[in-house]
Order: C-alpha cells, then sequence, then structure tokens
DNA sequence: AACTATTTATAAGA
DNA sequence: TTCTTATAAATAGTT
C-alpha cells in the first residue's frame, strides 16, 4: 500500500517505525469505526505503542465490551454453540430492539394510510409523496416483470396455458393409470428445485378462472409453483 | 475500496451487512496484526456482531492486554458488575424480535417501492393496490386536516405563526439554559473514544444510539427516518 | 466463494 | 514534520 511493498516484519529504523506506528494506527482505529457503524456491531481496539502510550476504540463503552467479552469467552471455552453473554446486556438489547419494532410498525401503518387521524398537513404531504414513489416504482417494476416475462417467451397466459395442458396430460394418465400415478408424481417433486417464494411467479391461482376441480390438479400446482 | 463508494452509515440489508462484516472484521484483524508486527506495539481487538459472537485479536495475550489497559487508563470504575441468569432465554428473545425487524423493514422498503426487482406480476399487483388505498386514505385525511384546521380558525399561516412564537419559546429557553446544556455535551464528549475524534466522531453520532433523540425531528420527518 | 473495478491506505519522496 | 503521490491493499458489487 504505498510507493514499494514492505514485508510484515518489524520496522528496525525507529523513526520510519515511529511513523508508520502512527498512520497505522489511525488506519486501524478508523476500520474498526467503520465496522461497528457499518455493521452495527461492538468493537474494541486496545493499542500500546513501544513507548507504552495507549491508545484506544470502543463504539460502546471500553468497560461494557471488555465486561461483555469475559463473559462471552469464559462461556464459550467449553464449546461454542451455546454463548452466554451478560443477562443485562441482552435484556437491555430486547427493549431496544422492541422499541424499533413499534417505529417500524407505526411507520408501516402510516405507509398503509392508518393510524394517520392525528397527522398534521406537512406531515401528511411528506407521506404522500413517499407514497407516490413507491407507486411509480411498483409500476416501473410491473412493466419490467411483464417485458421480462414476454422475453423469456413465456407471458403469464402462455404459461398458465402450458401448465393447464400439463395437468390436463396428467388427469389422463391418473384415469388410465392409478396405480403409477404416485410414484411419477414424486419423480417430478423430487426434480424440483428448492424454491424462493420471492421469485415465484404466482399465476392466478386464487383466480376463480382457472380453478381446477381435481385435488391432484391442486396439488400439482402447489407442488411446483408456490403460494405465500 | 470497492465497486462503489459507500456512505459509512449503518448497511440496511440483511445479507449484505452480515458480508462485509465478515469482509472488514478480516481486514480488521489482518491490519491488528501487521500493525503489532511491523511496529512491535501490543495490539488487542474484541469485536461482537449483532448476533452476539465474539471474534478477537490480540498478540500478547487478551488478558494481559485488557490488565495493562486497565492500569493505564484513567478510569478506574473496573468493579465488575456480574448478573448471572436466564441469559440464554434473553438471547432468543433478542434474536426472535431482530427476526421480526428484518421482516418489518422488507415490509417497509416494499411499501417504498424499493427491494422488489424480483416481485412478478401477481404481487406486484396485490402491492400497488395496497399503495393506492394507503393513497386514497392519506388524500382523504389531508382534507380532513385542513376542514378541521379550517373549523378551528387556525389555518396554516396562523398555525406557523405559532410555531413561531414557540420555537421563539425554545431560543429564549436555549440561552437562558446554555450551561446545562455544555455540561451535558461535555459528558458525550468524556464517553468518546480517546484517538483523534476530528476524523471519527461525525461516524459516531451516525450510530443508531442516537437517532431518536429528538421527538420533534421524529415528528416531522416520519416518512424518511423510521427505516433504521 | 471467487472475481474485478474502484476506492482507500500508505511507503517513500518532497 | 507535514504534504504529496505512486502504488499496494482492501473491498463493494457482481457472478
Amino acid at each position: 500500500m504505498g510507493r514499494g511493498k514492505i514485508e510484515i516484519k518489524r520496522i528496525e529504523n525507529t523513526t520510519n517505525r515511529q511513523v508508520t506506528f502512527c498512520k497505522r494506527r489511525n488506519g486501524l482505529m478508523k476500520k474498526a469505526c467503520e465496522l461497528s457503524v457499518l455493521c452495527d456491531a461492538e468493537v474494541a481496539v486496545i493499542v500500546f505503542s513501544t513507548r507504552g502510550r495507549v491508545h484506544e476504540f470502543a463504539n460502546h463503552s471500553m468497560k461494557k465490551t471488555i465486561e461483555r467479552y469475559k463473559k462471552a469467552s469464559t462461556d464459550n471455552s467449553y464449546g461454542g454453540t451455546i454463548t452466554e453473554a451478560n443477562t443485562q446486556y441482552w435484556q437491555q438489547e430486547a427493549a431496544k430492539l422492541r422499541q424499533q419494532i413499534e417505529n417500524l410498525e407505526n411507520t408501516n401503518r402510516r405507509l398503509l394510510g392508518d393510524g394517520i387521524t392525528n397527522m398534521k398537513q406537512k406531515d401528511l404531504k411528506q407521506l404522500e409523496q413517499k407514497i407516490d414513489k413507491a407507486h411509480a416504482k411498483v409500476r416501473k417494476r410491473k412493466e419490467d416483470a411483464i417485458l421480462e416475462e414476454i422475453n423469456n417467451g413465456r407471458t403469464m397466459e402462455g404459461q398458465i396455458q402450458q401448465e393447464n395442458g400439463y395437468l390436463r396430460e396428467r388427469i389422463m394418465e391418473n384415469q388410465c393409470n392409478q396405480n403409477t400415478n404416485m410414484l411419477l408424481s414424486h419423480t417430478e417433486y423430487d426434480a424440483l428445485p428448492a424454491f424462493d417464494t420471492r421469485n415465484f411467479i404466482h399465476a392466478n391461482f386464487m383466480n376463480p378462472a382457472h380453478r381446477f376441480e381435481s385435488q391432484e390438479q391442486t396439488a400439482l400446482q402447489l407442488g411446483s409453483v408456490n403460494f405465500y
């Protein structure tokens, strides 16, 4: 990280070592600070120079972090899976989190247009703007999604038709050969990839227009595609 | 230091935050090690992840370094109040709450039209409907609010004047209480780490702990601030 | 978990 | 010493 590469071993030249110490110590503290902020982590750094001068960073407090460390390290020393720490710490943490949840729930409610009966013009205007922006983004995404699906040569309609055809075939099979049906279904299920519900295309299965009568069909649908 | 520049503030996306935590934690430990070797310094680093897992580096030994630190540190308040109890319960509670927060954050993001790039038509349609409803409610409330204010003989203008009066009062109060404020500020500074604060103080105050201090601020900024 | 385009840190020079 | 700058290293976003 500089004009030349250096080996990581003690710098013999004293002046040089002191300059490097100062620079790298600042670098380390900055990194520690950034880590604590970016990742919401509890970080503590202690550095003694060769002259015995102490430098430190702690985003919570050095004392607290050391106490917590002692707890965590002694309780960890026998296994690792069970991490015990200071009860008080976790109690406070829980309280903090609960507060956070309350705030989020309030925000959420307002974004849904609820719990706003005592809001005034200024706040309402801000809220409306937020909602407008969200609306625009969602519409944009809807357009993009349609294009994606068209590009895949699989529009919603086409996909459903395809699936309908497939299911009809299965019914026929089912009627012709009841014994093998289960076996085939199983093979199909096993071949299916693990599904992330968020990525899933929600074909209109809740829509009455596409309702199916047979139990087998429903089962197949649920197995291959998915729901909320 | 990457494909793009990032602001030093809490990373909201959980996955992203965890990945960054892992990368930067390793980076920090490496830097700490290099500093200790190059400059012959005694270095100790403790990092707790949000999940409560501890990571450490110490070139001599953590215990020794902590002991030395306690001696060197001017703060002698090391008593060690130990509360041994049902830690695990609270830890699990915190985990549960964190999960809840994550869900709420996701919901909120989507209500703001973000994080929807992998959503498909059906979901997008539902989301849009929700947003539409919210929008209608907000507009309705805006109308109601205007009527209320007119009926109360408190138009926007009147309200602003009232607010001006209030703010003026606050300024007066502030001027009178300057001594108290200075005292409070001083306490804050004392809690800060000892390294060169010019570079890090800003980031420290962006810490979540400092976010919801002012009621007025929260009320006015509502939609934009509440998603942390 | 690997890969790079960038940003950031810093070694050496001024 | 402090400032500058060429270069090494770290890492954000991506695959």
